[in-house]
DNA sequence: GCCTTTCCATACGCATACGTATGGAAGTTA
DNA sequence: TAACTTCCATACGTATGCGTATGGAAAGGC
């Protein structure tokens, strides 16, 4: 056996790297056919080496999975809440960011993930818990525009399963479009 | 080559029948974990046969799935839309089909369903269309409680999304609960 | 009673993919 | 420079899964 250790902090920067290439590398095949196309060799070959880096890096294609979900995890977590400038205003605060949701395309790979973890109790606590860090961040919105606890909760709901399901409808719409129905949407849900 | 004939209408029931047990078993192990699991030679463990079975009501496995693609419309086409008896008034109509929409489970393997197509474009068509189908049911519905077109459609978009979103959320919650989130979203809809 | 059709089993070849064993190159440390 | 660590290549065994070739059972037509 090597002396992997997946868990004490690695020295050096290579591993490190190296590491982050194959996660890289499988959020890319995982955006692009599911979790069913993140293949060991597959991903190899994309990255020019072998398996013999895969299983020097990682003790096997579960583990692996493993880390490349918590890896999504935060990569989501980042990009959606650690966003900075958005207007002061509370209720453009919430324009601003259901227009990000749209026009970043966030969770574009959410289908992929949620097929995948759905009936998988350990892995679905994962994405169990981004849905609520996702929830709690825009109910917040809300409550900061003015809303009772029970009224910013039905309208973060609300708008968080609209941004879900924004991205699995599979008809084709321009992004305009797609932008001017969000805001419509909004609209609805600042109305009181 | 046997004269399969998958196009000609065949008299025989009992392979009827039998292309119909491959379907259904094929919609049951998608159900349980994505198309990946949805392979000839596991369906034909579960169903007591040989692969032999398969290959003579099947060409491959390409065209299998693309049956089982509208095999999955089709029942879903019927579940969502030929339901009787809702109620007369318009705005109870769309309370009594929102909360069918979760009591039901409809679309419970969407997420597999859109993680599997989305990068297929012959096959996203099909889902394209269902979504297309669903949507006009619903915008009549709002159609006939008295909104403008353009308020229907919003509104119409609005429910389909968080029906859409309602099945892809893995935090855990109760069936009661999320009928009374559902019928609270449906009031913010139907006020105006 | 034969012949054809329908339906499936068996057996095979082949490709893909996981995981392991082992060697070796390149750098690091002593 | 010798030993050691880090990182990856090569080669192998095994399992799974697709598709085909072929045989055969069961049932109905003639």
């Amino acid at each position: 056996m090597s002396t992997r250790g997946s868990e004490e902090p690695r020295k050096s920067v290579v591993d490190r790297q190296s590491k982050k290439s194959w996660l890289d590398a499988a959020l890319k095949a995982l955006a692009s056919g599911g979790i069913d196309r993140v293949r060991v060799e597959s991903l190899a070959k994309n990255l020019g080496v072998t398996k013999g880096s895969f299983y020097w890096h990682f003790k096997d294609r579960e583990q692996f999975l493993d880390e490349l979900l918590n890896f999504w995890a935060e990569q989501s977590t980042q990009t959606v809440i650690a966003n900075p400038n958005y207007p002061t205003d509370s209720k453009a605060r919430v324009r601003a960011v259901a227009d990000d949701i749209v026009r970043l395309d966030l969770g574009k790979m959410d289908p992929h993930i949620r097929s995948w973890t759905q009936y998988d109790k350990r892995r679905a606590k994962v994405v169990a818990k981004m849905d609520k860090m996702r929830f709690e961040f825009l109910r917040d919105l809300f409550v900061a525009a003015g809303f009772s606890t029970s009224g910013a909760d039905i309208r973060a709901q609300s708008l968080y399963r609209y941004a879900l399901g924004e991205q699995f409808i599979l008809v084709k719409e321009s992004m305009s479009r797609r932008l001017q129905r969000m805001q419509a949407h909004v609209d609805l849900l600042l109305q009181e």
